[in-house]
DNA sequence: CTGAAAGCGCTTACAG
DNA sequence: CTGAAAGCGCTTACAG
C-alpha cells in the first residue's frame, strides 16, 4: 500500500525533505553536488514515484487539461482528440477524457468532474445551437473561470472563453458555389439535429448560398450524425422527389452535412437502385480518411482537425492572456470528387 | 484563485469541517435534519466543489482510470476508448487517457505518469511481440501493483495482471478456413509490423490454417498499419504476382490483417486496373463501421471493440480478487462479403 | 450525532 | 545551499 515517499528518499540520502524536494522536483537552486547524487541515488533505488496528487495540492496547479467530446468513437472526435493529446504532451499536461454520448446531462456532470479534478483548463469539443449552454454550465465555468480556470470550446458560441471556430459555415457555402460552379441547379439537404450547431451551420451555409444564386432546395431532411441518420433521410428524401433509377435529365445534388451521413445514404439509395452520381449527386462534409477510399469518391470538405485540437489546447495553455476573446478562425477545404459529377 | 473550501461551507452552515464533510461526501452517518440541510444550502450557496485532488490525498484512491492506446484517432482504439468510457461512467471513474503515436518510450512516460497521477488502474491497450514489454515497464507495474495499482491489458503478454485476448489468431484462423470452404486454393497475405503482436497473431492463425489444410501462402508482404502502408505492401505484392487485369483463371485471395490496410490495397490495385473480386480478392480484419458500406463490401473479422474496453475496465475494477491470472478471451466472428467473392 | 486533531505527501516562503 | 515549519483541502479514527 504504501508507495515510497519522499520522506524515505530524504531519510535515505540523508538529507531534509525540502532538499529532497527541490532536487527532484525543483527547478532552479543547484545543490552541493554530493548532495544532488545522493538523493537521486536513493530515489532510483527506492523507486521513488512523485505524487502528483500531493504536488497538484501544494502547488496551485495540477496539470490536468480536460477533453470533453460528444463521441470519442466518431472519428471527428478521435481526430481532434489526438491533436489535443499531441499539443498536450508537448506542454506536459495530462489528459482528462470525458465522452458524452451526446448527452448534456453527462456533458454537464463530466465539467463539475473536471473542475472538482482543478483541471487548469478544459476544452469542450461537443457542439450546440446557440445560446444554448445552459446556466448550470455557465455559472460553473464562470467560477472555475474566476479561480483561474481556462475554457476553450471547439465549434459553439460561449460568452467567455476561448474559441476555435472551424469555419462550416463559409466552407458550406464555398461547396455550395463550387456545386453550381460545376453546373448543377437542383439541390436537396440532409441536415442533423436541429440542436447541433455544427449541422446548423453547416446547413445554412449550404442553403443560403444557394440563396443568393437565386436557388433553393426541392427538399430538407434531416436526422442522426450517424450513419442510420443518414440512411433513413436519405429514404425519405427519395421518397420525396420520387427518384426513380435511369430517370433523371439533371441529378439532384444533396448536401448532407456529415461524411458519415453521406455514406448512409449512398447505402440506402443503392437498396433503391440508385445510382451516384448518375441518378443523384451527393456530398458530404469531414474527409473522414477511411472513406478517401470510397467508391464513387466523395466530394466533400475538409476541415484540419487535429489541427483544431492542438490549436485548442495552445489557446487554453496562453499565459499571456486572458482567454477572453481569443478565437481562432480555421477555414474549411473543398473537394470536389466523383459523388458530385454530372453526366 | 482560492476556491471556495469545505471550511468555507462549515462556517457558513455553523458546524465543524467533519461534519460538512460528512454530509457533503461521507455516505453513511445521518446527521440530525437541520444540519444536513444547512450545510448542503451553505455548499449550494457557496458553488462549493469539492477539491478532488486533496480528496483523493486523503483517501487512498484517486477515482482514476489510466488508458493507454497507440493511436486515439485510430477507429480500433478510439472504439475500445469509448468501451472505457462507458464502464468508468458507470464505475464513477475518470478517464486520463494517453495516445503514444506508437512510440514505446512515450508509452513507458505514460505508465510513468498515471503512476504519478496514482491512477487506480492502468490499462494498456497497445499491443506488442510476445515478451517484449521491457524491463522498465515491468519494473514500474511491479511496484505499482505492489501499492494496490491494477493493471489490465489488452491483446498483449503480460506475466501478471489481467488481460483480454481478443482471440486475433483463432479468428484468422476461422476466416481462412471460411474462405477455403468458399473455393479459395490461392492466397497471399499483407501483415504488419513485426514488433506488434496483434498483427503477428493474425498472420500466425491464417497461415496456419492454410498449412493444416496442405496450402501456402504464394506470397507474404507486409507494411505499416496503415491505409499507406497497405497500399504500398499492395504494389509490391500485385508486382510479385504479376497479376494483370482480367487474366486470372482463379484470383488469389489476400488477407490484410487490418480493415485500413485492405482499404489501402484496393486503392492500389484499382490503380492498377484490377478489379475486386474478380482479378484479386481480399479480406481484412476488424470489420470498422464506417467500412460496412464500402464497395466492394469487405470480407473481414469483427471483434467487440467497446466491449473489449467495457471488460478490461471490469477486470480493472473487480474488487473480489487479486487481478492476476483475470483472463478473458474475445472471440471474433468472421464475416463473408463481396470482396473475396469467387467468379 | 458531532468536533478537535492528526495525517495524506508534497512545496515554499522564511530563516539561517 | 539547507532545514524547520506551515500550509494545500480533505478524511477519518478517536473521543465525547
Amino acid at each position: 500500500m504504501a508507495a515510497v515517499t519522499l520522506q524515505d528518499v530524504a531519510a535515505r540520502a540523508g538529507v531534509s525533505q525540502a532538499t529532497a524536494s527541490r532536487v527532484l522536483n525543483g527547478s532552479s537552486r543547484v545543490p552541493g553536488v554530493g548532495v544532488a547524487d545522493r538523493v537521486r541515488a536513493a530515489a532510483r533505488e527506492l523507486g521513488y514515484v512523485p505524487n502528483a496528487q500531493a504536488q497538484a495540492l501544494a502547488r496551485a496547479s495540477t496539470g490536468l487539461l480536460g477533453l470533453i467530446v460528444h463521441d470519442i468513437a466518431d472519428p471527428y472526435f478521435s481526430s481532434i482528440a489526438r491533436g489535443v493529446q499531441t499539443a498536450a504532451r508537448t506542454a506536459r499536461k495530462q489528459v482528462l477524457l470525458a465522452s458524452t454520448d451526446r448527452d448534456f446531462d453527462i456533458e454537464r456532470e463530466s465539467v463539475s468532474t473536471f473542475i472538482a479534478h482543478r483541471a487548469d483548463a478544459i476544452v469542450l469539443a461537443g457542439s450546440r445551437q446557440s445560446g444554448d449552454l445552459d446556466r448550470d454550465l455557465e455559472a460553473e465555468f464562470g467560477r472555475y473561470r474566476a479561480n483561474g480556470g481556462r475554457v476553450v470550446v471547439i465549434g459553439q458560441p460561449l460568452a467567455f472563453g476561448g474559441a476555435v471556430e472551424p469555419e462550416n459555415y463559409f466552407a458550406s457555402a464555398e461547396l455550395a458555389d463550387a456545386l453550381i460552379a460545376e453546373g448543377h441547379t437542383q439541390f436537396a439537404v440532409i441536415g442533423g439535429p436541429g440542436s447541433i450547431r455544427t449541422g446548423v451551420d453547416r446547413r445554412n451555409g449550404f442553403v443560403e448560398a444557394l440563396g443568393r444564386r437565386g436557388l433553393t432546395p426541392l427538399v430538407e431532411v434531416s436526422g442522426e450524425f450517424t450513419r442510420d441518420g443518414g440512411y433513413s433521410a436519405a429514404r425519405r428524401l427519395a421518397g420525396a422527389l420520387q427518384i426513380s433509377p435511369g430517370a433523371q435529365a439533371e441529378p439532384v445534388c444533396v448536401f448532407a452535412v456529415t461524411d458519415v451521413m453521406a455514406i448512409g445514404a449512398i447505402a440506402a439509395w443503392r437498396e433503391l437502385g440508385l445510382s451516384v452520381p448518375d441518378d443523384i449527386g451527393i456530398a458530404g462534409f469531414d474527409d473522414i480518411p477511411t472513406l478517401r477510399d470510397y467508391t464513387p469518391s466523395l466530394t466533400t470538405v475538409v476541415l484540419p482537425l487535429e489541427e483544431i485540437g492542438r490549436r485548442a489546447v495552445e489557446l487554453a495553455l496562453r499565459t499571456d492572456t486572458d482567454c477572453d476573446d481569443l478565437r481562432e478562425r480555421i477555414p474549411g477545404r473543398v473537394i470536389l470528387r466523383d459523388s458530385t459529377r454530372l453526366p
